[in-house]
DNA sequence: AGCACGCCGACT
DNA sequence: GTCGGCGTGCTC
């Protein structure tokens, strides 16, 4: 027997199925889609089994053991990876690892499973023990089968590690999952006649539709969401939903697991390595029907799916930017969709260019939600102009927005009070000379921790002490000039000092459970105003909250970026949507330098499509998605005028091989330089282009031994 | 990704 | 004459 073998470095010089000879021992354990442990040059690696096969045309070595007893990469799967490579141009091995948990990923296995609850099982029966610990050890296992990491570690560890190293005893890992969800179903809401319409739509389908819903906040979507799964359980088949890591809170797993119970299995952020590896394998092993989860969840191993749901599909959160391969969970989930025959429901208050676009095209089929289930309309939204506000002091709170605080509270109501931090950060500068202290390996402005007073570059992790006075001029007037929610909680604090202000941005929610306990406190009214940034922008739902109040609009309209606006308005419509969900009429002030701008001004009367209409035309004009496609070509490496040449040299191959591609740059990123790394970027704008793919296959090739130069390609990239 | 092979500069 | 730099090529 032959296996085909796809080994764990991503690398595209290996990036192709290598053949081992199987031994007659291992034969009956061999599948397609398992784990084995090969030589690899003067390495010992793991690799996928993706053929089995009776001979090979080159000289064979066996493969030293087998991994897997079950299978980890199913047909389809192993399907989608192919499909992934060659819409991304990453290496195959790397489209199968992103599908799966850390700890199924061969170099980070021994690392994880050291945080798995680990058991020993005796291998070697006939082994003759060198010392008394070993003897002890092994008189465990007389009668028992498994024994304890902990016992065993209890006894000699040092005993227990000769043993393993001499394959006496073999780690294994214990079926008893770690997350476990209370069954606490429930009443399941009734639904309003158009929320209704809208799940019958999306059960009917059997084609795999991919359905947009268009529905402004507080419509209703999650019950929406919550009947079409129960109705897809019925059919005895399984759903995934997707929703972005920020909000994929402890609130919301609770709230579809008081519903579903253990049926659901949730991938988040917060769960260890560990904690996200059981859940895979509940996933897999069919005990878990319903999957939530953020980006990679759209991989999750679930046979027969019934329907896949992408809520807030909007949020750029969906399509990784930072490593290989940069897929779009919207493309897998249509993908799966059509494997599957089951319709994929996208859902937004305030749909992307590029769903709407399709929607309008019938490409994707549109449903609405347009009014509130409470049967209110939607929150009143005053736009506070800053520039005519009278600068009182250094204050960030005009008095407008004060006086409605006062008035709020005094009601015995709540408010939230978003910072917008988008694109922004905290940093210092010389008041006497306008000096700001960067990164010394990256060409970045250094962010500033009140906290622990640290300066830390958030591209290469770089941490240094504020200094005393400024290392330009001397002087003693280095100040942080960016607001972060500290800085208003102290303002708030002067201003209002009876009223009670509870913060919550990543370093308050960071500590596990922390976010739940804080939702909870202010549920409860300890607290007057919820203070934050992205976190309390997305599916909060306090019924007490009657006041929303925008500190900054403008910090994410001022990114160079093609999207700047569309996240403008889609982050300040979905901070507006806080207030006024329940019984009490909600109001929205937005403090703002630009108040005429658009992204601003259609949020004034929760007018997506006018937006969306403004908008195309501006994205027609400037030959922007949805009109035309995008590839960005990053080029990477420690010699900046080699790269550039070698940049001018790739822009000059497109010149002459793209006939239908507008090309930008190349051009030197915002931020040049990372950890000593330089980098530049070539843009590619094109409807259609079919050379696109062979010429950038090509260039893969031509440097894909070089090691001064490295190459990343980004279809439809999410900014720049 | 490693690791070996191989061809040019500064040293016991 | 050698040690060692990292460019190039290979891993079933």
């Amino acid at each position: 027997m032959v296996v085909g073998v796809l080994v764990e470095l991503a690398n595209q010089n290996v990036d192709k199925v290598f053949d081992y000879s199987v031994p007659e021992s291992l034969i009956d354990q061999i599948k397609v889609g398992i784990r084995v442990l090969v030589p690899f040059g003067r390495q010992t690696l793991e690799g996928f089994v993706l053929k089995i096969k009776d001979s090979s045309d080159v000289s064979l070595k066996d493969i030293y053991s087998v991994v897997d007893s079950d299978i980890i990469l199913d047909e389809e799967l192993l399907l989608l990876g192919r499909e992934i490579k060659n819409t991304t141009l990453s290496t195959l091995i790397s489209c199968y690892q992103v599908m799966l948990p850390k700890a199924l990923k061969a170099k980070a296995g021994s690392s994880v499973a050291k945080k798995l609850h680990t058991f020993y099982e005796l291998k070697d029966k006939d082994y003759v023990p060198t010392s008394s610990t070993q003897k002890k050890i092994l008189d465990l296992y007389i009668n028992q089968s498994l024994i304890s990491r902990e016992e065993l570690l209890a006894i000699s560890s040092s005993s227990l590690n000769t043993l393993v190293s001499r394959g006496v005893l073999v780690a294994v890992y214990q079926e008893d999952y770690r997350v476990k969800y209370e069954v606490n179903r429930d009443s399941k809401k009734k639904l309003t006649s158009s929320q209704q319409k809208v799940v019958d739509s999306v059960i009917h389908d059997k084609r795999g539709v991919t359905f947009l819903l268009y529905g402004v906040t507080g419509s209703g979507k999650t019950e929406v969401y919550m009947h079409i799964i129960e109705h897809v359980l019925e059919e005895g088949k399984t759903a995934i939903i997707l929703v972005p890591e920020i909000s994929l809170t402890p609130q919301m797993v609770e709230l579809f697991s008081n519903r579903f119970g253990n049926q659901i299995a949730a991938l988040h952020s917060a769960l260890s390595e560990g904690e996200k590896y059981d859940e895979w394998r509940r996933i897999a092993r069919g005990e878990a029907s319903i999957v939530i989860g953020a980006r990679s969840a759209i991989f999750a191993p679930l046979k027969n799916i019934g329907v896949i749901i992408m809520d807030e599909e909007h949020s750029d959160s969906y399509k990784q930017g930072d490593k290989n391969p940069r897929y779009h969970a919207r493309d897998v989930a249509i993908w799966r969709g059509k494997y599957h025959h089951c319709p994929v429901l996208l859902g937004s208050a305030t749909p992307s260019l590029e769903s709407m676009a399709r929607a309008q095209k019938n490409v994707y089929q549109l449903l609405t939600l347009k009014d509130r289930v409470n049967g209110k309309s939607l929150p009143s939204v005053t736009i506070i102009d800053m520039n005519k506000e009278v600068k009182n002091s250094s204050s960030h709170i005009t008095n407008r927005l004060l006086e409605e605080i006062k008035r709020c509270v005094s009601l015995g109501q709540q408010a939230i009070l978003f910072l917008n931090r988008r694109g922004f950060s905290t940093f210092v500068t010389c008041k006497n000379c306008s000096y700001t202290i960067k990164c010394p390996h990256c060409d970045i402005t250094l962010t500033y921790h009140k906290s622990n007073h640290m300066l830390r570059c958030h591209y290469c992790g770089y941490a240094t002490t504020l200094p005393k006075v400024c290392p330009s001029c001397g002087e003693a007037a280095l100040s942080d000039l960016g607001v972060g929610t500290e800085k208003i909680e102290e303002e708030l604090h002067k201003l209002l000092p009876s009223i009670r202000v509870l913060r919550m941005d990543i370093d308050t929610t960071s500590r596990k459970g922390a976010h739940k306990k804080m939702i909870q406190a202010f549920r409860n009214h300890e607290y007057d105003i919820l203070l934050g940034t992205q976190i309390v922008a997305k599916g909060l739902d306090f019924d007490n909250v009657t006041l929303v109040g925008v500190i900054n609009a403008d910090t994410s309209l001022n990114i160079p970026d093609f999207r700047s606006s569309e996240n403008t308005f889609s982050l300040l419509s979905q901070v507006a949507g806080r207030s006024g969900r329940s019984k009490l009429e909600g109001k929205v002030f937005i403090q703002t330098f630009n108040p005429d701008h658009y992204a601003i001004s259609f949020v004034k009367n929760h007018d997506y499509l006018g937006f969306y209409k403004e908008e195309m035309s501006i994205r027609k004009k400037l030959g922007y998605p949805p009109f035309y496609f995008l590839c960005y070509i990053k080029i990477s490496g420690k010699d900046s005028s080699y790269l550039f040449q070698e940049s001018l040299k790739i822009k000059r191959s497109f010149d002459r091989n793209l006939l239908h591609t507008t090309i930008l740059g190349p051009t030197s990123l915002a931020v040049f330089k990372v950890n000593n790394i330089y980098r530049y970027g070539i843009i590619l704008k094109y409807k259609h282009e079919d050379n696109l793919r062979s010429v950038l296959i090509k260039i893969i090739n031509h440097y894909r031994t070089n090691s001064k130069i490295h190459i990343d390609i980004d279809f439809n990239p999410s900014h720049f």
